[in-house]
RNA sequence: GCCGCCUUAGCUCAGUUGGUUAGAGCGCCAGAUUGUGGCUCUGGAGGUCCUCAGUUCGAACCUGAGAGGUGGUACCA
């Protein structure tokens, strides 16, 4: 070699971004496919869309063209186009709806799931790379549209693993706040915009700390200090009030809000909706403690246009230090009737909701839920002597016929390590063919959960070697119903 | 994006008022035990002390810049 070293680079993960093993696959998978069911039941149809898109067809909130990857990870086509990777999966929807509108049966239902790509800073639990699993009705405007996708969610969380009452869904509509306002004269968009940011943090802030971002502006702790909506008292409390209108029966809350907001013609609309949401989600059989009218809930700023849905953890969960978590949401939707439009500038009313697969599975796995036993190893087959094998992969080959999930150790170490090596692949079982065995027609099979659970009241090594717990030879024919007498448990 | 704190072995962390070969526990590898996982004992491997620049006879330690992480804040399709 040369004298100039190597160039060597860290095996590190990209930032933001996460390696996920055998025990967190598991747990999304069989959370997609149930998830997946509920949404195949309700009749909604599997559509998968490619990772990337043009940057224009992705919204029009970036990439611009002086700073393509802000938001988003976009790359420059050879033909010059800008194309990025999906930051959700309902911009590609709206697309994949308006190309093919002409020939989709409306309205269009569907579901789908797989990873989507944010390039912004990332942080605990707040990955760069996520799966989501959505599902979205285009092309119906009716309330009942809203509902359905709802109570498939309340549904879902249910499949996933989340008893009753460790999760709910809180639902709002846009037209409320907008009514409001609207009634106390705030018509400025970004004035709109500001109230809309500062009911968003009720939850953190407070009423008093929500009062002050309403009015003139909040200084915060580090002496920070954020610009507030600018409102009159009078405004700002009828917005807090409305934001309290919150708890009890859906219908309770329909009636606290339409004292609060009553007058304008949006928000008219806005309970309107809403009472016929309550009316279908009834019928859909979804109770009040499972999804429930909640006045601060806000989701996307400029997106949404009617209902708005968000899936909450109620539980307070503890992590491995034993201290608190708060998930709060794990998915959220609502209604966009203007998305679609911007391909074909027909309007077309849509509605969907979204799970962060990922996040949920946390919140699963926190909620002590979900199964969180270890992957189990495949049974190995134990080489004593490379000449043999051949005769090695002929078991592996008859454990696996018999539906049994079975491997050859391809190391190179001796018996003490292959040893090892099955118990922390948390094998089952090893088998165990050496000259003895083959010349005798027989195989010898060690049931190694037996071993684990007698290991711990072994005390010295010798006993625990001479005694060889769960270890029998036999002839090969009777293999198979040994091992699965012992998978079997 | 802005503000604070942190960064020493695979992991969790000690350390040094700036001074020769940088430590522990756990984990990993091997032996005691030629065909047997745990326990015990013995031995071993593993470090650009985040990076770069500066101060100094001398920097893992002091200073500055940067990167990464983390907490808060802002934004969030």
């Amino acid at each position: 070699m040369t004298d100039t070293p190597a160039f060597r680079p860290d095996a590190r993960s990209p930032r933001g971004f996460q390696d996920r093993r055998a025990r967190d696959l598991r747990a999304e998978r069989t959370l997609l496919a149930r998830v997946s069911a509920v949404y195949e039941a309700h009749g909604f149809e599997a559509l998968d869309t490619s990772a990337f898109e043009y940057a224009d067809a992705l919204g029009k909130f970036l990439p611009d063209s002086d700073r393509p990857n802000a938001g988003v990870f976009a790359v420059l086509d050879d033909d010059e186009q800008w194309m990025a990777l999906r930051y959700d999966l309902t911009a590609p929807l709206a697309r994949f709806a308006a190309q093919h509108w002409e020939t989709l049966p409306k309205p269009f239902r569907r579901y789908a799931f797989g990873p989507v790509w944010r390039n912004e800073k990332p942080g605990p639990g707040r990955f760069r790379e996520f799966i989501q699993c959505d599902a979205d009705t285009v092309g119906s405007a009716r309330p009942e549209a809203d509902a359905e996708i709802i109570a498939m969610a309340v549904a879902g969380l249910e499949a996933a693993g989340l008893a009753r009452g460790a999760a709910a869904l809180k639902i709002n509509n846009r037209k409320l706040l907008n009514g409001l306002l609207e009634a106390t004269g705030v018509t400025a968009a970004g004035q709109k915009l500001a109230v809309l940011r500062a009911v968003d943090k009720l939850d953190r802030l407070g009423p008093d700390g929500v009062r002050l971002l309403l009015g003139e502006g909040r200084k915060d702790e580090s002496g920070a200090f954020t610009k507030g909506a600018g409102l009159q008292a009078a405004a700002a409390e009828a917005v807090l009030q409305f934001v309290a209108a919150g708890g009890g029966s859906r219908s309770e809350t329909l009636d606290r809000i339409a004292g609060v907001i009553g007058g304008s013609a949006e928000g008219d609309a806005g309970l309107e909706d809403l009472a016929r949401i309550d009316a279908a989600l009834t019928g859909l059989g979804v109770a009040d403690d499972q999804a429930m009218f909640e006045p601060s809930i806000v989701r996307g700023l400029e997106y949404y246009t009617g209902a708005v849905f968000e899936a909450e953890i109620l539980l307070d969960t503890l992590d491995e230090r034993g201290e608190r978590v708060r998930f709060g949401s794990i998915g959220g939707g609502g209604r966009y009737d203007d998305l679609v439009a911007r391909f074909t500038g027909e309007p077309v009313p849509a509605t969907g909701f979204s799970f962060g697969v990922s996040r949920l599975a946390a919140a699963l796995r926190a909620a002590g839920q979900a199964a969180a036993d270890a992957v189990r190893g495949p049974v190995v087959v134990i080489v004593f002597d490379g000449a043999h094998m051949p005769q090695y992969f002929q078991v592996a080959g008859e454990l696996r016929a018999a539906g049994i999930a079975a491997e050859v150790y391809l190391g190179t170490s001796g018996m003490k390590a292959q040893m090892k090596y099955a118990d922390r692949r948390l094998s089952p079982a090893v088998i165990m063919l050496g000259g003895d065995e083959i010349a005798a027609g027989t195989v010898t099979i060690k049931d190694l959960d037996l071993g684990r659970s007698l290991a711990a009241g072994v005390q010295d090594n010798e006993t625990w070697r001479a005694a060889r717990p769960g270890q029998a030879t036999l002839p090969r024919g009777e293999m198979i119903p040994f091992v699965q007498r012992i998978l079997k448990g």
